[in-house]
RNA sequence: GGAGAGGUCGCAUAGCGGUCUAGUGCGGAUGUCUUGAAAACAUCUGUGGGUGCAAGCCUACCGCGAGUUCGAAUCUCGCCCUCUCCGCCA
């Protein structure tokens, strides 16, 4: 949710940014309901005081005529009441409709075509036979099947078997210890949250609710991205300056309907409704998330350098960037089968925008301010092992397998049975 | 799934239609006393909104939302959550 404040404040900035996203608002309405319902708060808050000291006066039975009067009273307040939180209602929805406006350093875009390679690391891998994409590798290593998993719960879904299996829980375990040393609170969320606090997340404005699963039958969502759980750990909580930043590291299954993907990526496993997720979260002070979203990216990069994929590193435009994003950057890994390189996590600072909703503090003194909130993807997966296969795919169609894993699974090489 | 109990100002508790401007204890802050500390004593100690230079004043909030009433923390209904017992189950 944006600051009202800084709605007053800085009206023209706010239209202006959230047209940069693509959102357009009537600023001027906003403002106009806002006051009014201002006038309508003075209004009722002048007649709850006039009953409040009416009341007063009545001791014991009250008589015909204090009852008439009283009657009125309420009455009155009825009506203003109303009014009032018609207004209320109205001014919530518009407000729920702005986005968070992106950082200053973010390009102007509008939309993925502008986003803009930052910089890049190792070079494209060079093969001197014929490539295999990560389906073909999968099927004749036995590690990925996806014909079964279609008759099982349809498209767009998929077994790890064997290694592929083993490869998943090797990033898992690897990204939580690389993050545990870096002071990181293990963490396994539940991936089912009440639809009020995926609403408060912001999440569900821009037609993102599209992508998400739904259990209608107890008013609940499946979640989308492991944050979503995880952030609001500290909702209604009021933390102390000293404990910042707080940092989290989650592991949980993601559900995605990818409606509207139609046609993308659908060979394989690379684009699924439902994976597993290692991500990390930072609850900071005021002022600080700008270096904590350098720090989460420089974290996803160590961990990909680590692995030796080439990868480069992409900073999102304001017309590509979430409802609640003010920056997000991507690592895109080099895939082979594709002569390109494809996203793989994504770290975004929301700033401020999901506290005020949830109701997230720090004391600081006596003061007492919202939390900035950032996330960022360790390892998504499907789509780090498949970099692998593709990445490190031998002439006999065996895969190395990453030095930093190999302790993890217990042999060097992916073979065929 | 069935039966029952309960959610009160950081924590613990009182309150069961007007005296609640929510009491008390603990914790916290400040001050007095003290060389310092402890103890004791005194004062203060929730959140949002409005108004004011400020002190303050006004208003809402007793899990959330509706309702009854001249008047609701207190009564009624719905929802959420917690606990106990039974059943089922990893």
């Amino acid at each position: 949710m944006i600051d009202i404040q800084l709605l007053r404040d800085k009206p023209i900035e706010i239209a202006k940014a959230a047209k940069s996203k693509k959102v357009d608002i009537n600023i001027d309405h906003i403002l106009e309901i806002d006051r009014k319902k201002a006038e309508l708060n003075k209004n009722l808050q002048k007649l709850q005081e006039e009953r409040n000291t009416f009341n007063k006066t009545i001791k014991g039975k009250p008589t015909d005529e204090q009852r008439a009067k009283g009657e009125k009273l309420r009455e009155q307040i009825e009506i203003a009441e109303h009014a009032f939180k018609a207004v209320s209602e109205e001014l919530n929805q518009w407000l729920s409709k702005i986005p968070n406006p992106p950082k200053s350093d973010v390009k102007i875009g509008k939309d993925d075509s502008q986003n803009e390679v930052l910089r890049k690391w190792g070079e494209p891998t060079k093969f001197d036979f014929k490539t295999k994409d990560h389906l073909e590798l999968g099927e004749e290593l036995d590690i990925i099947d996806v014909k079964r998993a279609a008759e099982v719960s349809g498209t767009r879904f998929g077994y790890l078997k064997n290694e592929g299996a083993l490869l998943e829980f090797a990033l898992k375990q690897f990204a939580f210890e690389t993050l545990i040393k870096e002071g990181f609170i293990p963490v396994i969320p539940p991936v089912i949250i009440k639809k009020e606090i995926m609403n408060s997340l912001g999440y569900t404005q821009m037609g993102e609710d599209e992508n998400i699963y739904e259990i209608a039958q107890d008013n609940l969502y499946l979640v989308g991205t492991s944050e979503q759980s995880i952030v609001p750990l500290h909702m209604n909580d009021t933390l102390k300056f000293e404990d910042l930043p707080l940092r989290y590291v989650g592991f949980s299954s993601c559900f995605r309907r990818e409606a509207g993907s139609y046609g993308k990526d659908t060979k394989g496993i690379f684009r699924v409704h439902q994976f597993d997720k290692v991500e990390m979260v930072s609850f900071v002070a005021e002022g600080e998330d700008d270096k904590e979203h350098e720090y989460l990216l420089s974290i996803e990069e160590k961990l990909f350098q680590s692995l030796g994929l080439p990868y480069q590193v992409v900073g999102i435009c304001s017309g590509d960037l979430g409802f609640n994003a003010a920056r997000k950057y991507d690592i895109e890994v080099w895939f082979p089968s594709q002569q390109k390189y494809r996203e793989v996590t994504s770290t975004s600072t929301v700033t401020d925008f999901q506290s005020r909703s949830l109701n997230m503090k720090y004391q600081i003194g006596n003061e007492k301010k919202y939390l900035q909130v950032l996330n960022g993807t360790a390892f998504s997966m499907n789509r780090p092992i498949l970099a692998i296969l593709e990445n490190y795919q031998r002439k006999d169609g065996s895969v190395e397998i990453p030095k930093v894993l190999q302790k993890y699974i217990g042999k060097d090489i992916i073979s065929s049975k």
